[in-house]
DNA sequence: GGTATACGTTGTGGCAAACAACAAACGCGT
DNA sequence: ACGCGTTTGTTGTTTGCCACAACGTATACC
């Protein structure tokens, strides 16, 4: 089911429309601002399609036309422009050990509220679920009448299950097999079906569609939170796996013999390059380990044994480069501290273990959005659906939830 | 580029009949007959539409109807059959290190004809090449006069760059940067233009089509040949990586210091279930490497260090478990004689080092098509342009290959 | 200010799939 | 053997979407 594209099941005309404005309304959200004649060039379809098109969404309320704004290059008509329009929004949230943001954002990526709070100490669920929803209300406080609310999504640092939302295992919150998506759902009810995933796979498709992946279709985004998990973008779409567990690249066997992992094996790379092994190469206090990045900025000399970090780093991303084959890696949580440290050990592994062929068109780099990439892509996961059917999921938006989230 | 599917481009109606009617060839070229009521519940389109389809189809003189043949079930008008006609043919080149086998494969996946010969001995891509000529004439010797040649594919044992097919590396040939897909076009001229593939992605491919993994869209392929690499199908679809190079987890870091790797690095998982560290756990000769399948038939007891292997197996496949999720891994290779002497071990370290989540749904298992996976492999790739696009396919195809190849 | 260029707009046409109605072929019960 | 219900094939019609061509319009450039 899988050679002939798009696993089998035939085209309907009436998907050619849902796909089409779906794309249309894509092309617009990411750019943020959009001349037809680009739309137009870059669909391949007919001038006067992409109107039909850019009415549709403007009457639904999606996008709005505009008098061109740039400088012109060239002559000839100048081409009208299309812009999202902000108030088709989604609630996204980044949840992690040492606190939770929650944000409002619009049609276009533009974050137009939020809001940041402590995670209740010990991390159970139902508190953290009341948390976001009491950070929810106030991003959602001055929000414009006509606003309609099309997601929500949420990055948890775990594994979640792809079909229900389950959290398998998330260490750092000490969850196992927690139904975090039916616990948030029951708080929000009618308002929106929560999305979760995990939030190395929404660093990555953050990056890769705002980010230092831009137009990159192979990307791998590690992030170093307190273990080490990967996303992987592949040919434009996300790696999921069976179910939806792909990308436990922490977990991957490094040394054959090594530390125990608190996943029962030992030797996993996480034990190398995992938060605690850096703050035992820096001597960052045990009760500090959740704010790693912050104290690694303070941090400007490498030591031998923060070097002895970096080359497990390199050693491990060449494992990556070899498997994946990307063409960019984005580091992202402490690691974006890290790296500038010991970017030349990281370098000298990747030479040495990455076979030349991937290596040569591999780039690490940082994250283009900061320390921001799980929340902006927590965004674009919970506004998937509408890109993929904008007319189906207006129909389930919800047009007041200032009040809804209130009662 | 990615989110809202299909990578940004506009859906034309011209575009949504070839990809019916190639999705509706797919089917019927993987089930080889196929009912018309069946092929309209999968494609989820009208009656009436299916069977514009099929007419297509056969008058494309790709496929027939016929009557139904099995038992039926239930009541009612029993459904036409659709036969794919073996008419439309591929070519199919297994290389290997130690042979060469070409054969005819019909629409359906079905050999119609085979041939076999050695590997030139200086391993001279161009002596190769002729020699894949010369086996090709012989497999269309007795080929129908309207039968048409769609395609050419070979699997390579080797890095293949996935734009021009160049060969970047095959060590067990000695080649480096070969350009094989030109010098076998150069033979081939206007018959078709070849394509290559690493052995172990067509592996996979088959597999997933045809053996081990049908229905399963999460697969991973494991070759052991002399060195190891692997084929990956991740949501249906091939995993390529930026240049068509990924897969290489032969050259996972796998031992800090362990023994040198024939690719310049230090212990790769490849240096410790390669064919030469299995050649020296069950005392096989250095010369007969090469056919270490064979020599595997002929032990019956795991020796110790056997076992050993067998854990290092297991503990990398952890590894392939843990960053991509798959459903089933199948072994090909020598791994196909090795595995059943040694599963325990396997299972025992896969038990240890794979987290839970992604380890409850992976199967590890024996290829479905035993020693013909890559070959079947090469097969389908050199159908995906016809189940792309058949009209426009057939537009190139060659109708009379044997005088062709014969001047 | 004229011209070339590029874009928007409108109406027409073509094409593919859906749909409805009828005919055909089978199993099953009487 | 016969009628009935069921499922499928066939045919003609309808619907919907996009392409296309012709024309109007807005800018840059000379």
């Amino acid at each position: 089911m899988a050679t002939a594209g798009r696993s089998g099941v035939g085209t309907n005309q009436e998907d050619v429309r849902r796909h089409n404005l779906g794309t249309a309304l894509g092309h617009v959200h990411r750019a943020g601002r959009i001349s037809r004649a680009e739309l137009t060039a870059r669909m391949g379809l007919n001038r006067s399609t992409i109107a039909g098109l850019v009415a549709e969404l403007e009457s639904l309320g999606l996008a709005d036309q505009a008098k061109p704004s740039g400088t012109r290059i060239g002559a000839g008509r100048p081409s009208v422009d299309v812009k999202a329009r902000t108030g088709a929004y989604v609630l996204a949230v980044d949840l992690r050990v040492d606190g939770l943001t929650v944000a409002r954002v619009g049609l276009g990526g533009v974050v137009r509220a939020r809001a940041t709070g402590p995670v209740p100490a010990d991390h159970d669920p139902y508190a953290i679920a009341d948390s976001v929803v009491d950070l929810m209300r106030l991003v959602v406080r001055d929000v414009e009448p006509d606003a309609a609310l099309v997601g929500v999504g949420l990055g948890v640092p775990g594994i979640i299950r792809g079909d229900d939302g389950l959290v398998r295992l998330a260490p750092n919150l000490g969850w196992h097999d927690v139904p975090f998506t039916k616990i948030l759902s029951e708080r929000l009810g009618p308002i929106a079906m929560p999305v979760l995933g995990n939030d190395a796979d929404l660093g990555a498709l953050a990056e890769h569609l705002r980010g230092a992946g831009v137009g990159v279709d192979d990307l791998v985004y590690l992030s170093g939170e307190v273990g080490v998990g990967a996303g992987v973008i592949v040919g434009g779409r996300k790696l999921e796996g069976a179910g939806g567990y792909a990308g436990e690249i922490g977990h991957m066997p490094f040394l054959p013999d090594g530390k125990l992992c608190h996943c029962g094996a030992r030797g996993c790379w996480e034990t190398e390059i995992g938060a605690p092994a850096i703050a035992l190469a820096i001597g960052c206090p045990a009760e500090q380990v959740g704010a790693l990045g912050e104290f690694l900025e303070g941090v400007h000399e490498a030591t031998p044994d923060l070097r002895a970090v970096g080359r497990h780093l390199g050693r491990g991303l060449a494992g990556a480069v070899n498997l994946l084959n990307p063409r960019v890696i984005v580091l992202g949580g402490y690691l974006r501290s890290l790296f500038p440290l010991v970017r030349e050990d990281v370098d000298a592994e990747l030479q040495v273990h990455g076979l030349a062929a991937p290596r040569e068109q591999v780039l690490v780099t940082l994250p283009g959005l900061g320390g921001d990439s799980v929340l902006h892509g927590a965004a674009e996961l919970a506004f998937e659906p509408l890109l993929a059917d904008p007319v189906g999921r207006l129909a389930t938006a919800c047009l007041d939830v200032d009040s809804a989230l209130a009662g």
